[in-house]
DNA sequence: GTCTATATCAAGATAGAC
DNA sequence: GTCTATCTTGATATAGAC
């Protein structure tokens, strides 16, 4: 009857870490269920069984399917791309522009939860003022990790100094987000190389054009 | 029997057109609803009484909730962007620019449901594979309108031949559709010159690159 | 802390009236 | 051709057992 008392050695866990680890276990099992069925496609009974345990556990551990939702949300929001973004803060430029590239194939091939979550996020924003401005909040974050890489981008190709490096991450980003959406969807039309490509003609472009206004004839 | 022979002055509908505009309401209330709910979170019901009908006329006219949805991305996925595209293919090319950074801005803030409906298609090709390829179909209608522009256009600035307009119009559209969505959320990072700007960028780089694309024959 | 059983409700779809 | 009434199912959330 002691079962409580004997050694914790061999990763016996106690109370709070069960519970810790059953929240973790949920929220990975509902990060896969709400990819693949939506927000209102997806029950709560498939989510909690999905990660081994039964609805009382999950309303045990969150509020309610919305809850859920939200703090998946705050979790996941701003893992991989301000991860990656991160991470080439360190890398040079040129090395830089080819791993955005195949960061971008590398998502779009594999992780395909991924984008389905950054849809369902966006559309439960549109649809939720009151959830609008933390979802616009998690998109800042990778945002400005990835305006760090161009701050340094740019300086390293001498870019003109009154190129935003803000407006040059936030057009990286949407292009991003554009084309692993639709090389999910036709993979033919997006071949591998076309984000690095477009990320040449851009900082090319960039580079030549001394005023940030479009109707600059060269 | 005679019923249909009847004049058909004073807005007299025949059997036949009577049908044919309830569906076209039908398909009117579907957007509305789709676009705000989502296609699981949209309900038969509300869609029939936005309509002014009752359950029993939409499913007169539809076999049910998928047929209808499926139905309106036939009508409605080449709409707006292919008619834009093809207007700009008679205007010159630094107007053509122009014109596209003011319908990103339109689309964005007025016609917020194209969005949110874009959003679910992508979701439902995702999610369904018996209609991703119709999906895919709807987004490659207008890309290709696009790739006309795109191809006048580069051949105005005189950019290298080996530049696949293909290439460019992929990208233009994706940047489109990803400038788009995050204006939605957070408009202050997308300014509204952004779009304009980038495309500015993208044109210079273009002409300045003599880097060839992967050969690229039709 | 987690499970089983259940109350409550809303949805998709159908059948027959008009 | 459209409406009303209804069948059936599956969902959220709760309450009490272990």
């Amino acid at each position: 009857m002691n079962v409580e008392s004997e050694e914790p050695r061999r990763q016996r866990l106690t109370r709070a870490e069960a519970k810790a680890r059953t929240r973790a276990l949920l929220l990975d099992a509902a990060a896969r269920v709400f990819a693949r069925k939506g927000f209102t496609g997806a029950s709560v009974e498939e989510i909690a069984e999905s990660a081994g345990f039964s609805i009382g556990a999950l309303y045990s551990n969150f509020s309610g399917k919305e809850a859920l939702f939200l703090e998946l949300l705050s979790d996941r929001g701003r893992d991989r791309v301000a991860q990656a973004a991160k991470a080439l803060h360190d890398v040079g430029t040129e090395e830089a522009v080819a791993e955005l590239g195949r960061l971008l194939v590398d998502v779009a091939d594999n992780d395909t939860d991924f984008a389905s979550l950054q849809a369902e996020f966006w559309l439960y924003a549109v649809r939720n003022p009151h959830v609008l401005e933390t979802v616009a909040a998690t998109t800042r974050e990778p945002r400005q990790a990835l305006e760090g890489v161009m701050r340094t981008a740019l300086a390293q190709r001498g870019a003109p100094g009154d190129v935003s490096p803000q407006a040059v991450a936030t057009v990286v980003g949407a292009l991003w987000q554009g084309l692993v959406r639709l090389r999910r969807i036709d993979p033919d039309s997006v071949p591998e190389e076309l984000f690095g490509q477009a990320l040449g003609w851009l900082f090319t472009g960039i580079n030549a054009s001394d005023t940030p206004t479009p109707a600059d004839t060269d």
